[in-house]
DNA sequence: TAATAGGATGCAATCGTTTGCAGAGAATAC
DNA sequence: GTATTCTCTGCAAACGATTGCATCCTATTA
């Protein structure tokens, strides 16, 4: 009573002289792997007072003893790019089913942000952290597996083989694109990449030079651009220093939605038509692409079980660190749309 | 060295032991509302010796002293819907430059879950709320104003005036679409609103009832429908309903541009043009209805700013939990695109 | 010169848990 | 009947910071 006049919430002090016991027994109690230290009619005398008290463990004081906080951070370069939400969303949800919060930071892409977050993060203890910006060499990432934080990429990993990542397979990816393009006839493909200091920039590009080459196909190097973002003002830029080279394609293959999406600006611009004058396809299927004009022709990928899988990923990593490190890829799936057609005459 | 070699973070005792002093003599330098009682000379050298070392303040043991911990709770219905990241980010960058984070949950819709949600929040003790999901009449709400939890909400607010909000102005957005509606010539307009347990969905349907007898628009009580959800098989089900009675519209306002794109796709189902046969609106303009078929007219709110203005008005009720309770009302803004024209004679 | 005020620092309790260790009984073994 | 093992619970010291109070020293005043 007095408690409730307080406002302040029931401790595990007050539990315990309510049951007339220490509040080391409580505390056994109420943790799952000590339960069982404790007489199985006590134990159950306990939790009945401690829910009639509606007492919850004080996360911060367990955490200052135990050096668990059951957080975790996420960092994301910019979360109105719309391939991050779903995965945020997954990670999150696997993280609440296991008592996990999230704390969520979007660096705005900056560098020096993004250490600052870091920082502010491993500061307030999390117990993991999920990176979704990493770059193909990170000082980021070597700092963190240095101080031996509990860390998982996602969608991006490093060049480095030893640290866990959820990622997609990036040249399947290209592969089913290039296909595509070619059994529809095109054999003057252009290529839109992303900055190669990320993983998937870097992939795609060797991956569609490679695919490109078993397939027979010569590819012009002018025809190749790899932008400085995944952007859409990157892409419009990229593709209209391809129609200034002069030479002659039918489709162009982009990296990513998103400069998928400036082709469409560019082709626009220039008063070209898609697909009739030039095909355009994207990668990672973000949502709203099949409402463009005209819909995108994309690789869709499964963004939310990229989240779930990171997250999982994550937990196992926290409760046994030496669990070893994993790569998990996930198969993109070719999704024809509007975007794509046979190369005109 | 030894501390290095631990593997473990500088604390307050490791920097008060290097420079000589008592840790609470270092706390009192390393906190600027009491820095003043250190000499000065001192303050500076224990200044340096702690980033020397490079401490950081544990903010576990801190917030559990003090009972603050800079860290503020959001809670979104669904972060995929495109309206909710711009709000984060503007939520969560205001917040970082005041040196608190975020803690991000998306509750899914699910009301049981939210209810737990707020209950591992406080539990954690974090400082303030952000609600983006409160309906008109919100026990949780009145749950959160009862144990004295800072709380704002965003988007949507709830009957009771005496809690903080940041919303936009629904009448002034209805007010601005049916104007433009009337000035193409449109007379039979048709209302497809949201669910009236929100406030979003209550106040553009008054808004619109009221709006048109000012207009002196005569409405047909049946071309009026307030779906269930602000989503788009919630639009496209009323969509059809509203053909369905039979009656003569040329256009429909919908309370939000998930609606309007529902509207699109019942349209194309019927076989129906838009803007030549039916025009439509929206609300919201969230991202890339500019790029819809066709473009969307909608009405603009300042997304990323409600996020800001939110943050500021939280983290100035956790200063001083004294500040009368503001509600901001940001001004929506109209932007024609392509499917909204005259009616078809 | 003695009394006093004021400024700077230290002391120790506290926030709410957890956990190694110890001790008290009860149960088992000899 | 005593020695030994178990089972259960309590004790007290952490975890890393903050803060009211006490203390000490120096400067001011009469």
């Amino acid at each position: 009573m007095i408690r409730s006049m307080l406002k302040t919430r029931a401790n595990i002090k007050d539990v315990a002289s309510r049951a007339g016991v220490h509040p080391s027994t409580v505390s056994r109690v109420l943790n799952p792997a000590t339960r069982s230290m404790v007489s199985e009619s006590l134990a159950q005398e306990i939790v009945r007072i401690a829910d009639e008290l509606g007492y919850r463990r004080n996360p911060l004081a367990s955490g200052l003893r135990t050096r668990r906080t059951f957080t975790v951070g996420i960092i994301i370069p910019d979360l109105t790019n719309p391939v991050f939400p779903p995965i945020v969303r997954g990670v999150e949800h696997t993280l609440d089913s296991e008592g996990y919060i999230a704390i969520l930071a979007d660096s705005g892409s900056k560098r020096r942000s993004e250490k600052a977050l870091i920082e502010n993060m491993t500061a307030r203890q999390v117990d993991g952290l999920i990176l979704a910006a990493a770059n193909r060499k990170d000082p980021l990432v070597d700092q963190c597996i240095e101080q031996g934080i509990p860390l998982v990429l996602v969608n991006r990993t490093v060049d480095k083989h030893n640290v866990a990542a959820v990622i997609n397979d990036d040249e399947l990816g290209i592969d089913l694109a290039v296909g595509h393009l070619v059994k529809l006839g095109h054999r003057q493909i252009a290529y839109i990449g992303g900055p190669q200091r990320t993983s998937t920039g870097y992939a795609r590009y060797r991956a569609f030079l490679k695919t490109t080459k078993k397939a027979g196909i010569e590819i012009d190097r002018d025809l190749i651009i790899n932008a400085r973002e995944f952007t859409e003002p990157a892409g419009q830029a990229a593709f209209h220093q391809l129609s200034q080279t002069g030479k002659h394609f039918t489709a162009v293959l982009s990296a990513n939605d998103l400069l998928a999406l400036g082709c469409y600006d560019a082709l626009e611009e220039l008063g070209l038509r898609c697909p009739a004058d030039i095909s355009v396809t994207g990668f990672n299927d973000m949502p709203y692409v099949d409402r463009f004009v005209p819909p995108l022709t994309t690789l869709h990928i499964p963004l939310d079980e990229l989240g779930v899988q990171a997250a999982t990923l994550l937990l196992e990593r926290i409760e046994n660190p030496d669990t070893p490190t994993k790569q998990l890829r996930l198969e993109p799936r070719l999704v024809v749309r509007g975007s794509t057609g046979a190369p005109s005459a």
